[in-house]
DNA sequence: AAGTGTGAACCTCTTCACAGCA
DNA sequence: TGCTGTGAAGAGGTTCACACTT
């Protein structure tokens, strides 16, 4: 049970990893000790070979008789995934969307953080939405920069995407989850993950039609 | 300007169809008639190549002088994509992520409209939200047959959403949108995509320690 | 018999390289 | 010259087929 990063793991690999361990950590809560790689399969609506193949570029092998020890795996998971001394998040838009993100994450993983989120409208600034304060945008740098925070989700309407990230960026951010459906130009050496509602829903649409 | 679908196209470029019609929008709306295909990829932070490329798909030749005619264009992305009759959707959850999805969509696409959301709280049911009737999910299969719904977008806890997809299924929902971090297992005839927030926020987390 | 681990084939999507055109 | 259209190569990700283990 090593880390061995050699190579950098697949983009794939790695939500499916993060999905893994949230599935691993149910079954360790349900008191299941061992699990083998078609069980995790069925939980996702993937293959064994697959979540055999994820575990290989982690390096980590299960015993034939049992299959995977459920507590290692969750760890090494961990071990992987998480920054040990944890990351901090922003949330710039306090709309919907936005706290919704707050909503799911408020209590979960311990590693990674929403410190802050941010937004222009009186009654939410200097409010809190499960325990997050919501700040001004204006103080978005000076706090971005004083509690070291580094992933920015941008929840705003699109109109001021554009702005915000580029305040994120010279505050030092290092990287975006944008929810806006317009794309974001950032540096390279900043992380870029954008999704956009109303595509997935349209190619939704589109593919039932075309199964017609 | 035919649209010859031959064979079916690639996930990827109906995604960046849907994204493509939407920059095209707003071109047109700001009086431009024509557009080349790096412009395109500059809107969108992607090859001109890719555009290019995409665009040989559905069969659409822009003129060597002036690039692409932002019109036509729009018009046929719009036969591809949409269904001439429309679509309607269902969205159940209606918490802070249901209502974005709303909001989002507010008289936006006429093709595709939301006709209904669904939820258990009793504050909720019988309310509007931009327009759209909350109903009880008790109502749910009704709604759908009566209404014809076929696409339905899942923002429930995840708890409850093998539930809600099994009833959707059963009313004959053609498409499944599931917000839920958990997969769903519905018929190989019912169109499923799945996005889990929690795991996009873990990878960029990931990519931007791995980067350091 | 029923698992795991993995080379090789395969499929999907993107990029290269270049021909052709105004 | 600067664009479009596209065959061919490349990169990334998944599945097949099978050797290996208990």
């Amino acid at each position: 049970m090593k880390v061995l990063r050699k190579k950098k793991l697949p983009e794939r690999t790695v939500e499916r990893l993060s999905q893994y361990r949230r599935s691993l950590l149910r079954c360790w809560e349900g008191g299941k000790t061992h699990i083998f790689s078609h069980e995790i399969a069925n939980l996702h609506h993937i293959t064994a070979v697959q979540v055999r193949r994820d575990l290989m570029l982690i390096g980590y092998s299960g015993t034939l008789r049992k299959g995977y020890d459920v507590k290692e795996l969750i760890e090494l998971i961990g071990n992987i995934l998480d920054s040990p001394q944890g990351q901090k998040v922003a949330i710039i838009g306090v709309g919907n969307l936005g706290k919704a993100l707050m909503q799911y994450f408020s209590g979960k993983r311990t590693k990674l953080s929403i410190v802050a989120g941010f937004d222009i409208h009186p009654e939410k600034v200097n409010s809190e939405y499960v325990d997050i304060p919501c700040y001004h945008v204006d103080q978005l740098q000076d706090i971005v920069r004083k509690e070291n925070i580094e992933i920015g989700i941008i929840t705003t309407p699109a109109k001021v995407s554009d702005q915000i990230a580029e305040h994120l960026v010279d505050a030092g951010i290092k990287g975006i989850l944008n929810y806006t459906p317009k794309s974001l130009n950032v540096p390279s050496d900043v992380y870029l993950e954008e999704y956009d509602m109303i595509t997935s829903l349209e190619k939704v649409a589109f593919f039932v039609k075309e199964s017609k």
